[in-house]
DNA sequence: AAATCGGGGCT
DNA sequence: AGCCCAGATTT
């Protein structure tokens, strides 16, 4: 198992969201994942309860009229996605003996089953392999591995070979989940929580956008001497927690270092220089 | 490859 | 006002 694996899954661990779709049948995996595109977990959760409730298997929703079926998909969004799981419904309670199939081509010939929804079905649903790449662990692994801050708009085949490899041999549904949520949880497309990350220390975007990045959350501390600068800069680098104190001692007393830095920050506008070697907000 | 399809929460 | 969200389908 890699550095990485063994980390990220440990944090799974520690760290998992107690959601009801993973410990549910194979139908309430699927509910999930169609409530689930394009729409957040949040504002999935109360709807998930009250469909599993009203309709627990697939034969059951097939036997609702369309009407109902739009009333309790209520304003989750993207309604269509509702008529496509009845139909979904429909389908397996008469063709596949209310049995959600767990064959990939299968599913795919499914309305409203594209790539992702088939991959995750399996994983969780069945815990088998595939290759879940929804957009956290796109944008996980984009940070991670290609040192940029997010995934190109759809995964392009050089994504998808790449992310194969990394598939561990043995409980591969786990790891999808795993990374799922850390990109959920912590890598997130704004205000990722960094300082949280089991993997900050090979981290490629984090190593290539640093300290910039940690700088500019602390913009409004920005206003000073080059002194304060420094030492906020430092404290940054601190904070990340991936330097040795013998590292952070050298950064101190290194004013190219620093010079860079604030050179890098006044170059992107975040930084006015002022008379007498101080710094403000640009206004 | 790009457009389209929702709605609500967050900045 | 704009971005973002366990995407799929059509053009």
């Amino acid at each position: 198992m890699s550095l990485v694996e063994k980390e990220i899954i440990s944090w799974f661990e520690e760290n998992k969201r107690d959601l009801p779709w993973r410990n549910t049948t194979p139908w309430g995996v699927m509910v999930s994942e169609f409530m689930l595109q394009q729409t957040p977990v949040s504002r999935v959760l109360p709807r998930w309860i009250e469909w599993m409730q009203r309709w627990p298997t697939a034969q059951d929703l097939a036997s609702a009229s369309t009407s109902e079926v739009i009333t309790a998909w209520g304003r989750l969004g993207y309604p269509r996605r509702a008529l496509r799981l009845h139909e979904c419904a429909k389908i397996i309670a008469a063709e596949f003996a209310n049995e959600v199939p767990r064959n990939e081509e299968f599913l795919r010939s499914l309305p409203g089953i594209g790539e992702y929804t088939a991959a995750a079905i399996i994983a969780f649903a069945y815990e088998e392999e595939s290759l879940v790449l929804d957009i956290n662990i796109r944008r996980l692994f984009a940070r991670l591995y290609d040192g940029v801050e997010s995934a190109p708009s759809s995964p392009s085949k050089v994504e998808r070979a790449r992310r194969k490899e990394l598939i561990p041999k043995a409980n591969a549904h786990t790891w999808a989940a795993a990374t799922m949520e850390l990109g959920a949880l912590v890598c997130t497309a704004r205000n990722p929580q960094c300082a949280q990350c089991p993997v900050k220390k090979m981290c490629a975007w984090r190593k290539s956008d640093f300290p910039k990045s940690e700088i500019l959350k602390k913009s409004q501390t920005w206003k000073g001497s080059d002194r304060q600068c420094r030492g906020n800069i430092v404290q940054s680098l601190r904070e990340n927690e991936s330097l040795t104190e013998k590292q952070l001692k050298k950064l101190w007393h290194d004013d190219s270092q620093i010079e860079k830095a604030l050179t890098s920050l006044i170059a992107d506008g975040l930084i006015q220089k002022q008379p007498r070697n101080s710094y403000s907000l640009p206004s």
